[in-house]
DNA sequence: GTCTATACGTTGATAGAC
DNA sequence: GTCTATCAACGTATAGAC
């Protein structure tokens, strides 16, 4: 049930693992909460089923960086689709920086071996640009951290950004704005 | 008492605001529970002191990027003391992460007052940088968030830090090393 | 499939002995 | 100040009518 999902999305993010209630999720999504316990048994498999369904988007994120490809235009995509990630589903990004700032109890396995495996991939797609001197020599997992960190941010601190906007929302031309200027930033700073 | 509010950062940094409980935190600091809310009244108000106690050793860091000195020694002073208290108190900072990630309810009128103050003074000052042909021309603030997010995800991502590095523990020298490429990305990214 | 009513466990908070 | 015992509120989950 797709509202059901969307509603716990929100609401997970809102409150926590801890802190959302079936009753809320319930209640947002429109129908009492025996519902929700039909649809998806227990609070702890709808929990999964929100990460996993956020990992759709986040692995066609992730893809945009592709491994053959130059520098330049590897880094441009992968900040752009990360910027417009955040921007498109902060509480499925906020969800999941929940669930790692807990300790990622759940999502340990993906983190080990899918996450782990196109990371190591990456890793040696930049230290061969360096070797090929098309970048500067950098340190491959703290420019992938910077580039995740930043990006995320947006989504995961997007009430902190707000306020520090003088609470006025960020517009959709003001973050085509910012997402230029933190591809620029990265971009420079690898020496592009 | 301080071996309370210790355990408390911690229960709060790995089970969040909700799901911590005063059992826990009281097991941790080991004595009963009965004692903690003795001490603290409520959960509530322990969750606040915990976020305030943070706040010190968070203004430290602050305090040093000063305004009045040129680009490179305070971005990389203001770097690495970041990056030091993401080491250093790991756990204060999930919590206040938590705490941001679920829209700031506690901490909203901090963040608009002291921290907006702090930001506005540092964006005039690399303003000031900028007019005075110093650093690139870089959007104030997206430099700042850039900053805030990477440091401050070495502590808060730490689970995932650590997975990535095929699940060894950073040592304290690693964590130098990666404390100085920080820093280079941070400065190269404004030309430095 | 949908909903109301309810059982059962957990947790914040306190009473009251020491 | 410290601790054990206890309670009231809340939240997950299900039974069972429709």
């Amino acid at each position: 049930m797709a509202v059901i999902l969307e509603a716990a999305e929100r609401v997970f993010a809102l409150y926590g693992h801890k802190g959302a209630t079936t009753e809320r999720i319930a209640r947002e999504a429109g129908l009492p909460k025996a519902n929700v316990h039909y649809y998806f048994k227990t609070k702890e498999n709808l929990y999964r089923q929100v990460l996993a369904h956020i990992l759709d988007d986040w692995m066609a994120a992730a893809s945009t960086f592709e491994p053959g490809h130059e520098p330049e235009p590897a880094l441009r995509a992968y900040v752009t689709a990360k910027m417009e990630l955040s921007r498109k589903r902060p509480y499925g990004s906020r969800v999941w920086a929940g669930e790692v700032l807990s300790g990622a109890p759940v999502m340990e396995k993906f983190l080990g071996t899918t996450l782990k495996t196109w990371m190591d991939e990456r890793v040696r797609t930049i230290e061969g640009w360096i070797e090929d001197g098309k970048i500067r020599a950098v340190d491959p997992s703290a420019l992938l951290f910077l580039i995740w960190a930043t990006t995320q941010h947006y989504a995961d601190f997007e009430r902190q950004v707000v306020i520090l906007n003088g609470g006025k929302k960020i517009t959709d031309k003001e973050y085509q704005a910012r997402i230029d200027e933190v591809v620029a930033l990265v971009l420079r700073s690898v020496g592009l």
